[in-house]
RNA sequence: GUGGCUGUAGCUCAGGCGGUUAGAGCGCCAGGUUGUGGCCCUGGAGGCCGGGGGUUCAAGUCCCCUCAGCCACCCCA
């Protein structure tokens, strides 16, 4: 049917939307208080951005891009996801050129990928991300940490839990692939399939496996700590001193390993039990060879990715009501013909003042017209009759208490524009 | 991509083992009130019972296919 929506997109009705301006001004705002400015940057990208810097064998490159062919013969991806972008834009522009670090942020990108639907997974959803590239200060992981973690607690949450862990520079990383190697190869005939091809393939996301039979094996596994390097573990130890200055209350799991290529050093989740199964809301970490990696200098680099649905999934499962719409100023409410030619005009008038007004369009009786009103909500009814009309003047009614009275049309201009209620003679 | 559950009014849902004009609550519209909303009362509109095919005298109900949503796996935000 032509008239529904492609699987696994959703539509955001003005109800709807209330709560994601309402989420977005949050993140505008703490990302101003944090010194971050705003990018954007196209939908889709070269397709080569992605295979590169995300991996040719993550899931995302190899089955879930939407990739096609435009016209002039140059494959382009909508993008699957933010940082690559970034990172693209930060070299492209020349960001470091500037003062370092290079501080931006992506409000509600839209972000593509071909899965298979379900609550809090989407093959369009969009995401509000944080980058900082040019420092490797673990003050910095430390910050954009922090950022996400204030800006879900601005919100009204709680129950999230941040899970960090440290993946190593390429350094530590390689020993650590063979110690991880000598554990499992004693276990491999009791593991599962996609293990014994992780542990030829890529020993670090044997780690990630969820399966009961190959927990024990995961659990006893030597820890990414025991094989940091110096620098490393001073990296890490300093950023966990620091969250703890920032009063980010975090849990270290060793298991934390997070599924794109261009991610070293600094890994971290913030999930809520409210999701269920996807219980990701917020994921990053460093990325200290994704420009490099692009063709740019070396230049270190850290971030997160954030879903804005399941964001919103949380606070509506956990009934956190963000601040709703600001109901109208003024509802006029007009008895016959005559009323309702004077209403377009006055209409115009109040809107031009800065009120937020509205009027029946749907020929409505009187007493529907102040239904309306009610149920909008707004805050005052205009009422305009014969009565009104034959004096110059225009009742107030404040919605609210029930209180009402006759007073002139400028007068009640200025009403409006002030604010307060009227008097309270009926 | 794999396995499972579910699709009935705008929303949330009820419809025994197939059987007459498919129901409720909320919402919407009108009236009860010649110029007063909310509460209450009365009435009304609104359904290709997700779509297609099949079995049957007869299908919302049974069978097959399909689409969509949900749950788990996988992956991720």
């Amino acid at each position: 049917m032509i008239t529904n929506r492609p699987r696994g997109t959703l539509d955001i009705v003005p109800e709807e939307s209330v709560r994601w301006q309402y989420v977005e001004s949050v993140a505008r705002e703490i990302c101003r208080r944090y010194g971050y400015g705003e990018i954007r940057t196209p939908v889709f990208e070269h397709t080569e951005l992605f295979r590169r810097s995300v991996g040719e064998f993550t899931d995302v490159v190899e089955k879930e891009m939407y990739t096609f062919d435009d016209r002039g013969g140059r494959s382009l991806t909508l993008r699957p996801e933010g940082t690559a972008p970034a990172a693209r834009l930060y070299l492209e522009e020349r960001l470091y050129a500037g003062a370092g670090p290079a501080k931006i942020y992506y409000l509600s990108w839209p972000i593509f990928r071909y899965e298979r639907p379900q609550a809090g997974r989407l093959r369009q959803h969009h995401q509000f991300g944080v980058e900082c590239f040019g420092s490797h200060d673990p003050a910095v992981d430390a910050e954009i940490i922090a950022l996400a973690w204030d800006f879900l607690g601005a919100l009204g949450l709680d129950g999230l839990v941040v899970g960090i862990n440290s993946m190593g520079c390429a350094g530590c990383r390689t020993g650590y692939r063979e110690a991880l190697r000598a554990h499992f190869s004693g276990h491999l005939e009791e593991m599962c399939e996609d293990c014994r091809r992780r542990h030829a393939q890529n020993p670090l996301r044997l780690l990630d496996c969820k399966r009961e039979s190959c927990a024990p094996f995961i659990a006893t596994a030597p820890a990414i700590a025991d094989h940091l390097c110096e620098d490393c573990r001073a990296d890490f130890s300093l950023l966990r001193e620091y969250l703890g200055v920032l009063g980010v209350d975090c849990r270290l799991d060793s298991s934390l390993v997070r599924g794109f290529d261009y991610y070293t050093g600094t890994v971290f989740e913030i999930t809520h039990d409210a999701l269920g199964a996807q219980d990701v809301v917020c994921g990053g970490g460093r990325y200290d060879g994704l420009v490099e990696t692009l063709g740019g200098d070396p230049s270190p680099g850290v971030g997160f990715g954030l879903g804005i649905e399941r964001l919103l999934l949380i606070l509506e499962r956990e009934d956190v009501r963000p601040p709703g719409p600001d109901p109208l100023d003024a509802y006029l409410v007009c008895m016959g013909a005559e009323a309702r030619r004077h209403a377009v005009g006055l209409l115009h008038r109040l809107r031009a003042a800065g009120v937020a007004a509205d009027m029946d369009y749907m020929d409505r009786s009187f007493r529907a017209q102040l239904r309306r009103a009610d149920r909008y909500p707004a805050r005052f009814a205009l009422i305009l009759g014969e009565e009104e009309l034959a004096a110059g003047t225009i009742t107030v009614k404040d919605l609210a208490g029930g209180a009402q009275r006759t007073v002139g049309v400028d007068e009640a201009v200025a009403l409006l524009c002030a604010g307060p209620p009227p008097g309270e003679d009926e």
